[in-house]
DNA sequence: AGCACGCCGACT
DNA sequence: GTCGGCGTGCTC
C-alpha cells in the first residue's frame, strides 16, 4: 500500500534549493548505478514532442519517471510528467537549449511504469500530444499551474538608483519589484506593465538585477475531511456525563461494536455535538478520526439482496477457465459472450471476489448511460463501500478522492464509463469491459481513444485478464476470438433456462391498393401497427409491463410549411430543427440553437405548419390517448437525468408505470422483471446512417431491446416494426442469431474491405471558413495519394480515400470534411499517416491553412 | 496553448 | 508618425 506523502498538495520549493524532506522511495528503474542526468518529461501543451531537461544534482535520486516535476518553459514555470531517466542528448545543438529542471511535486511516482508506457502508447497510436493524454489520465486537482517569482537584488537596486538601467521597460520592471515588499509572479507583472516581456525579464536577470525562481501553485481541488466517532469503552457507572454525551453514547451502543458514525450524522440527531465529543474524547469513551469526504451519487441507490443461487453450469464452466487463468497471472483477453439474462453480471461478481482474494484490484468499465444505479447496486451488495464509482457527477474534488482512495490500495474495485481506464489501481487483476460493443468506450474528441481497445494494453501491462462481456459483439471482437486472438467465452442459455422472448417483425409498408384504417386515426395507424396495438391491450389486461423503443426524442423531427413547403433548419448544422411541443420550441439536436415554434411560415406566412415524424414525446401522447388508463413513463434525454431519472426507473420498476417509453436509455441493462412486451417502434431509424456499421448498430440495438422482455417467470414478446423486412440484421435479430448476423456481417465487410479485414484512421478537417476547410482537405488529400503512390509496399496495402464532405456537412456553424485512410493492417497504416503528418505539418496547421482544425480519428466508430 | 516578432491599416 | 490587428514561428 502506498502512503500519502506523494500526495500532500505541492510544497513551494524553489528552482535552486532542493527540498530535503522529500525522500525517494524507489530507485529509477531504467539506470542501475548509470548515470542519466536527464529527463524526458511531457509538457501540458498540444505540442507532438517530449522536451529534455537537466537534473540539478540534488535531485537526481527524486526525478524517477512518474513525478511531476516544474520546469522552466519560455521563460513560464510549466509543471510537467518525467516520461524517463535519459543520457545526454546526442545533437548538440540540443545539448545548448536544455534548461534545468525546476523541483520535484511528488515523492513517488503518481503513475507507475505501466501507466506509463500505455499513455506513451496511446499518444503515438492515436496521433495525440503526450501532454494531452497525461493530462486526461490525472485527475484535475493533481494538474498545478506553476508560476516564476521575481524579486530585485541589491546589484539591482544600486543599479536602479544609479541609473545605470537605460531601457525604460527594465527601469519600469524593476521599479515595480522595489516597491514589492515580496516576490512578485511574472504573470503579475505582465498585467500591469502591458508591454513586459519574458525576454525582457530574462535580460535583467543575466544582468543580474534580478532573481527568478519557480514556485508551483495550487492544486485544482482541495481535500475535505469530516469526523468520525466510534465508542472505545462503556462509561463508568459513577462517571458524571451531560445528557448530550449520553445521548450519543447510547447512539453508539445502538449502532454496534466497533462501528463508526459521522459527526455530522450524531449532529442531525442532537444538535450541536462538537463539544460533548470532544469530552468524552478526553476521557476515552469515544475515538475521532478524520476522514476523507467521500460522496458517492449512488449511495442512495436501491438496495438488492446479493443473489444466493448457485451458478449456471455455463457460468461455471467460463468461471473455472477464467480461475485457472488467474493463477497463472499471465495477460489474457477474453470475450464473454452471453444472451441476454445468461448472468455475465454475476460472472463478473464471482470472478471479482477471486481477484480480491488474490490481494489484487479490480476495473470494471460500463457503457455511459449503463452506469445504471442497479448495476451499482448489485456490486453494492456484493463488495460493500469496497468500491469508487466514477462518475461525470462528480466534483473535482470527489474525484480526487476516489482517485486517492484507489491509489492507496483503500478501494480493490473501480467501476465507471471509459476513463475509468486510467483509475490508478495497483496490483491490476482484472479488467472487465462490459458491453464491450458500446460506442461510448470511443472518446470522439482530443485523444480518440478507445478504452476497450486501451483496457488490452493495460492488462498487458499488468498481467491481467481483460473481460469483455457483451450479448452483441463488436464485429471485431469476435473475429478476434474466431481467429483465437483472445479467448472465446460463450454462455447461450439464460439463467434458469427461461426462453429468450419471441420475436415478430411488423411489415409496416402498406399492401398496395389498401386504403388508410378506418378505425383508427391516421394519425396512429403511421406509428402503431394493429398487432402492437393489440399486444399492449393484452399486457396491460394481464396486468404485465411494457417496454417501447424509439430512437428519437422531441415531437416531430421535422416541421415545414405545408403550402411552400418551406423547411426548418438548423442555421449552424446540416439537420432540420426538431419540434419540442411541450416546450414550444423547434431545436437543433446537435447545437444549442432553438426557437419558438412558430405559428405561420416565415416565407408565405401561411399557417398551415406540418410536424412530420414521430419522436418520443408525440408517441407519449398517442399513447395516453390510445390507453387512457395506463400509467405512462417517458424517459430520454428532456425529461431528466440524475435522480429524476432514477425515480423515473424505479416507479417502473415496482410497478407505478405500465408503460416505458423512450429512447437508447429504456435498451441498456436493466433487469425488470414484469416486462413481457416490447416494441420497437421504428427500427429503420439507424439502418439509413451513411455508415458501414449501421448493421451492426441495428442488430445490438435490437438485441439488447429484446432482451429486457422476459426477464421473469413470465415469457416476453418482441414486436419490431419496419419498412425493411428483409434486412438481415432484422431477420437475425427475429432468430436471436448473432451468427446468422455475423456470418452475413463478415461477408459484407470482406467484400468491401471494412474492418475487421482492414484498418481505417480519418483525418478530419473543421472550419469557419469553407474555402480553407476545402484547401486543406484537398492537400492533405494529394499528399497522402502522392506518398502512397510512390512507394511500392504501401501501393499494395494503404488506400486513400476522399476528401469529402462529412456525412454532417456542417456542425456548429463550421463546415466539415474528411478523408479516410484505409490499410489492409495496421503497420503501413501508421506508417502512412506518420509519413502524412510530418509532411503536411500536422505539427501547426494554423500556419497553412488559416483557422482550420485537423483532427486524426484513429479506428473511428462513427463516420459523421 | 501561449508568447514574441513582424508587417500592414486607422488614429492620437 | 505609432497603436494594434492577426499571420507565422517556436517552445527543451
Amino acid at each position: 500500500m502506498r502512503t500519502d506523502e506523494a500526495l500532500d498538495k505541492p510544497k513551494q520549493i524553489s528552482l535552486l534549493q532542493s527540498d530535503s524532506s522529500v525522500t525517494a522511495r524507489r530507485q529509477d528503474p531504467q539506470s542501475p548505478g548509470a548515470l542519466l542526468e536527464f529527463v524526458e518529461v511531457a509538457v501540458d501543451v498540444p505540442l507532438y514532442q517530449t522536451f529534455t531537461y537537466r537534473i540539478p544534482e540534488a535531485l537526481l535520486e527524486l526525478a524517477v519517471p512518474g513525478v511531476r516535476v516544474l520546469v522552466p518553459f519560455r521563460g513560464r514555470a510549466t509543471v510537467a510528467v518525467v516520461l524517463r531517466r535519459t543520457g545526454p542528448p546526442k545533437d548538440p545543438g540540443l545539448l545548448d537549449k536544455i534548461l534545468t529542471m525546476g523541483d520535484v511535486l511528488d515523492a513517488e511516482p503518481i503513475l507507475d511504469a505501466g501507466m506509463l508506457r500505455m499513455l506513451q502508447w496511446m499518444a503515438s497510436y492515436y496521433c495525440a500530444p503526450p501532454g494531452e493524454v497525461l493530462k486526461m489520465a490525472l485527475p484535475a486537482a493533481l494538474r498545478v499551474t506553476g508560476s516564476r517569482q521575481l524579486e530585485i537584488t541589491p546589484v539591482g537596486r544600486k543599479a536602479l538608483s544609479a541609473q545605470v538601467v537605460v531601457d525604460p521597460m527594465h527601469r519600469a520592471l524593476l521599479g515595480k519589484l522595489v516597491l514589492a515588499p515580496e516576490p512578485v509572479a511574472a504573470q503579475e507583472l505582465r498585467k500591469r506593465l502591458k508591454k513586459l516581456t519574458y525576454i525582457a525579464i530574462a535580460q535583467c536577470e543575466q544582468a543580474g538585477w534580478l532573481t527568478s525562481h519557480y514556485v508551483a501553485g495550487k492544486g485544482g481541488a482541495s481535500i475535505k475531511y469530516e469526523r468520525w466517532v466510534q465508542l472505545r469503552r462503556d462509561p463508568f457507572t459513577d462517571e458524571r456525563l451531560g445528557q448530550k454525551q449520553e445521548d450519543i453514547i447510547i447512539q453508539l451502543q445502538e449502532l454496534g461494536n466497533g462501528e463508526w458514525m459521522r459527526e455530522a450524522d450524531l449532529k442531525h440527531l442532537f444538535g450541536v455535538v462538537g463539544p460533548s465529543i470532544k469530552a468524552l474524547l478526553r476521557r476515552g469513551i469515544v475515538a475521532v478520526e478524520e476522514r476523507e469526504v467521500y460522496r458517492d451519487p449512488f449511495s442512495n441507490a436501491p438496495v438488492v439482496e446479493p443473489a444466493k443461487h448457485e451458478p449456471t453450469p455455463d457460468q461455471a464452466r467460463v468461471l473455472g477457465e477464467l480461475r485457472a487463468k488467474l493463477d497463472e497471472r499471465a495477460f489474457q483477453t477474453y470475450l464473454l459472450h452471453g444472451v441476454t439474462g445468461s448472468g455475465k453480471t454475476e460472472v463478473y461478481v464471482r470472478i471479482i471476489k477471486e481477484v480480491l482474494a488474490q490481494g489484487m484490484g479490480a476495473i470494471i468499465l460500463l457503457p455511459e448511460i449503463s452506469l445504471t444505479p442497479q448495476f451499482v447496486s448489485v456490486f453494492r451488495s456484493h463488495f460493500g463501500d469496497g468500491i469508487a464509482v466514477l462518475h461525470s457527477g462528480l466534483t473535482p474534488g470527489q474525484r480526487f478522492a476516489a482517485w486517492r482512495r484507489i491509489y492507496r490500495g483503500e478501494v480493490r474495485i473501480a467501476i465507471g464509463a471509459r476513463s475509468a481506464i486510467f483509475a490508478p489501481m495497483p496490483d491490476l487483476g482484472i479488467i472487465i469491459v462490459d458491453e464491450e460493443h458500446d460506442n461510448s468506450f470511443k472518446q470522439e474528441t482530443g485523444c480518440r481513444y478507445n478504452a476497450r481497445d486501451v483496457a488490452q494494453f493495460r492488462g498487458r501491462e499488468s498481467n491481467g485478464i481483460v473481460l469483455l462481456g457483451s450479448a452483441t459483439p463488436s464485429v471485431e471482437t469476435y473475429f478476434n476470438a474466431r481467429r483465437g486472438r483472445i479467448g472465446y467465452l460463450p454462455m447461450a442459455s439464460r439463467v434458469g433456462e427461461r426462453a429468450l422472448p419471441d420475436v415478430q417483425i411488423i411489415d409496416m409498408r402498406r399492401e398496395p391498393g389498401a386504403g388508410p384504417p378506418v378505425n383508427v386515426s391516421p394519425e396512429v395507424a403511421e406509428n402503431l401497427s394493429p398487432d402492437l396495438i393489440a399486444a399492449v391491450e393484452q399486457t396491460l389486461a394481464a396486468k404485465q409491463q411494457v417496454i417501447l423503443f424509439l430512437n428519437r426524442r422531441g415531437f416531430s423531427p421535422f416541421v415545414m410549411c405545408r403550402d411552400c413547403g418551406h423547411p426548418w433548419r438548423c442555421p449552424n448544422c446540416s439537420v432540420s430543427l426538431t419540434l419540442h411541443r411541450k416546450a414550444r420550441r423547434l431545436r437543433c439536436h446537435y447545437c444549442d440553437y432553438s426557437i419558438p415554434e412558430p405559428n405561420k411560415c416565415v416565407k408565405c406566412g401561411s399557417d398551415d405548419i406540418g410536424h412530420i415524424g414521430t419522436g418520443t414525446e408525440r408517441l407519449e401522447g398517442i399513447l395516453q390517448k390510445l390507453f387512457p388508463e395506463a400509467r405512462i413513463g417517458r424517459l430520454d434525454r428532456d425529461t431528466g437525468h440524475g435522480s429524476r431519472l432514477l425515480g423515473l426507473i424505479q416507479s417502473f420498476r415496482d410497478h407505478k408505470l405500465d408503460i416505458l417509453l423512450g429512447t437508447q436509455m429504456v435498451t441498456k441493462g436493466h433487469d425488470f422483471h414484469n416486462v413481457t412486451l416490447v416494441g420497437v417502434i421504428m427500427a429503420d431509424h439507424g439502418l439509413n446512417f451513411p455508415d458501414f456499421r449501421s448493421g451492426e448498430r441495428t442488430f445490438q440495438l435490437l438485441t439488447q431491446v429484446a432482451g429486457r422482455a422476459g426477464r421473469g417467470e413470465k415469457p416476453g414478446t418482441v414486436y419490431i416494426q419496419t419498412y425493411t423486412p428483409w434486412h438481415y440484421s432484422l431477420e437475425a435479430a427475429l432468430e436471436h442469431s448473432f451468427s446468422e448476423f455475423v456470418t452475413h456481417e463478415l461477408h459484407a465487410r470482406k467484400d468491401l474491405s471494412y474492418p475487421p479485414f482492414a484498418h481505417l484512421a480519418a483525418v478530419l478537417f473543421e472550419g469557419l471558413n469553407e474555402r480553407s476547410v476545402i484547401n486543406a482537405a484537398r492537400e492533405y488529400a494529394m499528399a497522402g495519394k502522392r506518398l502512397v503512390a510512390d512507394n511500392e509496399q504501401w501501393r499494395e496495402s494503404v488506400t486513400i480515400l476522399g476528401p469529402a464532405q462529412a456525412p454532417l456537412a456542417r456542425l456548429r456553424g463550421k463546415t466539415r470534411w474528411q478523408m479516410l485512410i484505409k490499410g489492409t493492417s495496421r503497420a503501413p497504416l501508421r506508417a502512412v499517416l506518420g509519413a502524412l503528418l510530418r509532411e503536411v505539418g500536422f505539427f501547426d496547421p494554423r500556419a497553412r491553412f488559416g483557422g482550420v482544425k485537423v483532427a486524426v480519428d484513429v479506428d473511428p466508430q462513427s463516420m459523421l
